[in-house]
DNA sequence: GAAATTACGTCAGCCATGTTGACATATTTA
DNA sequence: TAAATATGTCAACATGGCTGACGTAATTTC
C-alpha cells in the first residue's frame, strides 16, 4: 500500500464514473491545501536566504519567462496593486535581481528584466519544483502529465482561462527561457 | 479549440512519455499557481462577509472534518503555531461559529466542534470548491480523477505524506460528516 | 496644440496572518 | 512529588496584501 492514499480513495471506487463521489471529492479539495503548502515550502526555503517572500519568486519567474515585458503586464498575471508589486519591485532592482530598460516605442514603459544573478536565482528557485512535478506526474498510469494539466487548467476560473492560456502559449513560444537560455 | 491550454501543451506533444519536457513542466509549476489562486477565490469572496479570512476557513473545514479533534491535532495538520491558531479559533468561538469541549479521559483537552452555524458556513464555502473540482475532473478522458488524487498525493513531502494520508483515511471513515451530517 | 488618458512611481496607513519568545495554569504521567 | 503535556495568552515583529491620494512623463485624442 505504499504511495497510494487511501483504500478508499485509490482502491475499493470504480474511478472511470464521471461523477465524483463527495468522499472523493473533498480529498481532493485537501489535497489542493496539502500539495500546495508542500509545493512552494521548497523555493521558501532558499528565498529566506536571500531575504525575499513568495512576492519576489512570482516576480522574478514571470519575469524570466517573458524577458521585456512591462510592468502592467505582470501586474496583470498577477493580480495585485501595483503598490504591493513596488515594494518587492523596488527590492530585487535594488539587489541586482531585476532592471528595467525604457521603452523604445512607448518611453512611458519601464520593460523588466533579470539580471544574471536573477535568472541564476531564478532557476535555483526552479529547480526543486521542477523536480517534485516531474517526480509527482511520473506515475505507472501512463499520460497524466497531459490530463493533470487539463484538469488544474479548468481549475482557474472560466474569466481568466483566456488569459491564463495566452500566458502559457506566450511563454511557451518564448523558448527556453526558463532553462537558463 | 476552446477549453484546451494550448496547442503545445496539449496537441501537439505524445504526453505517454513518463518523463515531461522542461517546457511542460514549467506550464505545469505556473497552472498549480494559477489553479490555486482561482480556487481559492470562491470561498475567500464569502469568508469576506463573516469578517473571515483564510485561516478562519482551514480551521472551520478541518474540524468540521473531525468533530472532537484536538487542538494539537489541528495545529499538526496546519502546521503553524498555536499563537497563529489562537487568534483565528477565539474569534471562531467568540462569534459562535466554533465551541470547545473538555476531554472526558484527558481534562486538559479542549476537544473542538463546529456549532450548527458553524457546520453551515463550512457547507456554503466547500461548496463552490466541489462545484470547481467536479467540473474540472468530470472531462472526456475518463479516470482523471484517480490520476489526480493520486499526482496531488505525490506533491506532497515525502515526509509529510504519512501524515496527510492518515488524516484523509481517518476524514474518510469519520463518514459524511462534511455533507452536513 | 490643448486636453485627456496612460504607464508608472510613491507616500501613508490599514489589515490578515504568519513568526519568536516568554510565561501561566491545569492536568496527567513517571 | 516532580516532570511533562495541553492549552492559553501577552508582546513584538515581518510579510504581503489592500485603499486612497498625488505626481510626472509620455502618448493619444479631439
Amino acid at each position: 500500500m505504499a504511495d497510494v492514499i487511501s483504500a478508499q480513495g485509490l482502491g475499493d471506487h470504480p474511478a472511470s464514473e464521471h461523477a465524483l463521489s463527495d468522499q472523493d471529492t473533498v480529498a481532493l479539495i485537501e489535497l489542493m491545501f496539502f500539495a500546495y503548502r508542500d509545493f512552494v515550502s521548497d523555493p521558501d526555503e532558499i528565498l529566506g536566504q536571500y531575504g525575499f517572500g513568495r512576492a519576489h519568486h512570482r516576480v522574478l519567474h514571470f519575469v524570466g519567462r517573458d524577458p521585456g515585458m512591462t510592468v502592467q503586464q505582470l501586474l496583470d498575471i498577477l493580480q495585485i496593486t501595483k503598490q504591493s508589486l513596488g515594494r518587492v519591485l523596488k527590492e530585487l532592482i535594488d539587489k541586482g535581481y531585476v532592471f528595467q530598460k525604457e521603452g523604445e516605442t512607448d518611453r512611458r514603459q519601464r520593460l523588466l528584466h533579470l539580471t544574471a544573478a536573477g535568472e541564476e536565482l531564478r532557476q535555483r528557485l526552479m529547480g526543486p519544483q521542477m523536480n517534485r512535478i516531474r517526480r509527482a506526474v511520473a506515475l505507472p498510469e501512463g499520460n497524466a502529465a497531459h490530463l493533470y494539466r487539463k484538469v488544474l487548467y479548468h481549475m482557474v476560473s472560466p474569466a481568466n482561462r483566456e488569459a491564463v492560456r495566452d500566458w502559457i502559449d506566450r511563454a511557451s513560444l518564448l523558448g527556453d527561457s526558463q532553462n537558463g537560455g
